[in-house]
DNA sequence: ATGCAAATGCAACTCATTTGCATCTAGTTT
DNA sequence: AAACTAGATGCAAATGAGTTGCATTTGCAT
C-alpha cells in the first residue's frame, strides 16, 4: 500500500533517499546538490543530513536514470532535475543567472541531426542526447545595464 | 612593424597576455586555465607565471571578445577558445569526455529559433548567442562497455 | 628618463565536490 | 522477532577550480 517499490533494485530506501527523492519530484527547476540539502534541512527538523550524502544520492540516482544532472553557462554548480521522459531546454541570462524554460524542443519537428549524425556515425559515436542553451541578457538585467 | 594594435584600447601588452594569446592562436580545441597554464610553463622556461594570472587575462580577454568562455557536460571547469568570429559546436563523449566538433551548425540554415525567440521576446529577453551540445559515447568508450 | 595606472606574483581564501573511515540501518535470512 | 550483512550515512579532512588583497613591478604615455 506504501509508494515502494518504484525504485531501483538493490537500492536501500532510505530515509535521506526518499528526502531528496521527493524534493526533486516537486520542484519546478532544477537544483543543485547544496539548495537540495538546505530545502531538506528546512522542511526535516528530525535528523541530520551530510551534503556528502545528498552528492552519493544524486550520483546514484543519475546512475539509475531518475536524474539527469547538467550544467548551465554562468553557473559554477551542477544541477539535478527528476528525470521524467521529456528534456526542456532553457533560456538562461548571463548577468543574474536566471533561466526561463522554452516550451518547445527546436529539434522534435524535424531531422535536425542528419548531417551531423552522420558525420558522427562514420566516427562510430553513439548519440544518446542533446542539449541546447540559448543565453543573452533578460529583461532586468538588460535595463540595468 | 609588429604584431602589435591587434590588441584592445587601455591593454596593456605585457610578456604575461602575449603567451597566452599565443598559446589560443594555436590551439586546436578549447582550453582550460590549468592547460593554458602548463602549457606556458612547459614553453618558456624565462620568468614565473602565476595561476592567477592566466585567470585574470582569460577574463579580460573575453570581455574584450578576444576569446570565448565555455563549459561541457562532464568537464568540472571552464575552457577558453579565441574568437574567431564563427561558432563550434561539439559532440562530447560522456566517458572518456572527448569533444568531436561538428562541421556545421544546425541553425545555420533556417530559423529555428522562430517559436521559442517570439516567446523570449515577449518576455524581454534578448538572446545573444546559443550552445548545442550532443552527448553519448565515442567509438572506443562504447566498445570498452 | 620619469610617473603612474594597470598588471603581476604570491599566499591565503572561498566554494563545490570528493573521499576515508567508523558507525548505522534497510532488508533479507534464520 | 532477533540476527546478519552489504550497502548507506555522518563526519571531518582533503581536493581542485577559481578568486582576492596587497605589495611590487612594468608598459607606455609624457
Amino acid at each position: 500500500m506504501e509508494e515502494k517499490k518504484q525504485y531501483p533494485q538493490g537500492m536501500k530506501w532510505t530515509r535521506q533517499r526518499k528526502d531528496v527523492y521527493d524534493v526533486l519530484e516537486n520542484a519546478s527547476e532544477p537544483l543543485s546538490a547544496v539548495q537540495i540539502y538546505n530545502c531538506i534541512e528546512k522542511c526535516h527538523t528530525e535528523g541530520n543530513y551530510a551534503i556528502s550524502t545528498i552528492y552519493r544520492i544524486l550520483t546514484a540516482f543519475e546512475e539509475q536514470g531518475f536524474v539527469n544532472k547538467t550544467s548551465f553557462m554562468g553557473d559554477d554548480s551542477y544541477v539535478y532535475e527528476r528525470n521524467r521522459g521529456e528534456h526542456t531546454h532553457y533560456a538562461v541570462c548571463l548577468n543574474c543567472h536566471k533561466r526561463i524554460p522554452l516550451h518547445a524542443c527546436p529539434f522534435e519537428h524535424m531531422h535536425v541531426h542528419s548531417h551531423e549524425e552522420e558525420d558522427l556515425q562514420a566516427d562510430g559515436f553513439t548519440v544518446t542526447g542533446h542539449k541546447l542553451e540559448l543565453y543573452g541578457y533578460c529583461k532586468t538585467c538588460k535595463h540595468n545595464q
